[in-house]
DNA sequence: CGCTGTCTTGATCACTATCAAACCGAGTGG
DNA sequence: CCACTCGGTTTGATAGTGATCAAGACAGCG
């Protein structure tokens, strides 16, 4: 289902509650580019004041809970709380790109160290946020989508993703994910500086 | 000069009136990575945890003219400006990775198509501000600064100026900035169509 | 002068994109 | 029940691309 389309200006704004999505953006060719994966906590509909529709599409990839805000809402929060407003507003900026976050990778960006670094990214979220259950969390994307949100192509994801799996590091199939061994991957994915997560408040 | 270190606070946030400047962080050995050129009209300051320390620091390359704030003042802009205020925070939060609006980029990054994209970024943004002079730009920042910037290697971000040099498209010598053919690079930055060795066959 | 920082260039090797083809499960229609 | 498609995953071959190593050029500087 899509929750919010490319172009429409959108009247509302969501904090997702539950479920996982998928932010991106149309190609010329029909073609589909993956953004970034959408979290339980996350706000969307949200965009760049000065353009005033959606930049992206944001597409449901599992049942989703949403909270409801009139956009109008927001400007209260603005005045009420202005800190808090600050902190949504960056945040929302910040996870429209997924690879923002990837900057903070030492040395050269190789295709293991990316995907180490997003499988940990997404298994240290999911965790936070309790959907790691009997040591698998969903994670319905294709690689394809993956692949997008680091800027690799499918095929090289896919055999990056299977290296992994014959080294008995994690499995992602079927929308399953399992980080078997999740301290060997954040070494490759060595996110230099272990900088402090920003909290998210809920 | 620094105009912001990382792991202070600061009380203050400035915005660039004139001058250019550069965004980095300080990476294991002493070594410093560079993550965004700060240009006039930027806010520098801001940071994703309201009033936390700096994550990042910012040094004048040239000789640069503020306007400060006291960090106070923000929360008066929210109050009374509360979608001025949304702006200037996303704004602040984009800028802090340039390589966050290389996203548009279709197809593979090739080091050739993020060079061109982002002097053709520099040009366009230096040319909006008036300081383009006799098709000239000062752009006082090292190869090894654009390198970090758009997580390629120094030698081969070298090699990918001269070949634009050499066809005549650019050129970036002692700080100043010559793009001689602005429309040629940006079609290189965007088009993903530009293969020269796609010897296809329809 | 030698020193240091930056830019430059060549050689080499690892990495990644691309092309193609095969595979697999889930539908679907005869 | 069997083709037959369809979207997604998997694999191999090949060529282009970028990192790395190493060395040289050149200016500013103590």
């Amino acid at each position: 289902a899509l929750l919010l389309t490319e172009g429409m200006p959108s009247a509302q704004i969501f904090t997702v509650l539950s479920g996982l999505g998928l932010r991106y953006r149309s190609r010329g060719t029909g073609r589909r580019q993956a953004m970034s994966f959408v979290f339980p906590g996350d706000l969307i509909g949200l965009q760049s004041e000065a353009e005033g529709e959606m930049g992206h599409t944001v597409e449901a990839r599992s049942r989703m809970r949403l909270c409801v805000f009139e956009r109008t809402a927001l400007w209260e929060i603005f005045r009420d709380a202005p800190r808090r407003a600050y902190d949504l507003t960056w945040r929302a900026a910040d996870d429209a790109h997924m690879l923002g976050g990837a900057g903070d990778l030492d040395g050269p960006r190789t295709a293991e160290r990316l995907v180490a670094w997003a499988l940990v990214q997404v298994w240290t979220r999911a965790k936070a946020l309790g959907l790691v259950d009997h040591g698998q969390t969903p994670l319905p994307f294709r690689q394809q989508d993956l692949a997008d949100v680091l800027g690799l192509s499918l095929v090289h994801t896919n055999k990056t993703l299977a290296k992994f799996r014959h080294r008995r590091l994690a499995t992602w199939r079927d929308g399953i994910l399992v980080l078997s061994d999740p301290e060997t991957l954040a070494r490759i994915g060595l996110t230099s500086s272990d900088a402090p997560r920003s909290r998210r408040i809920l």
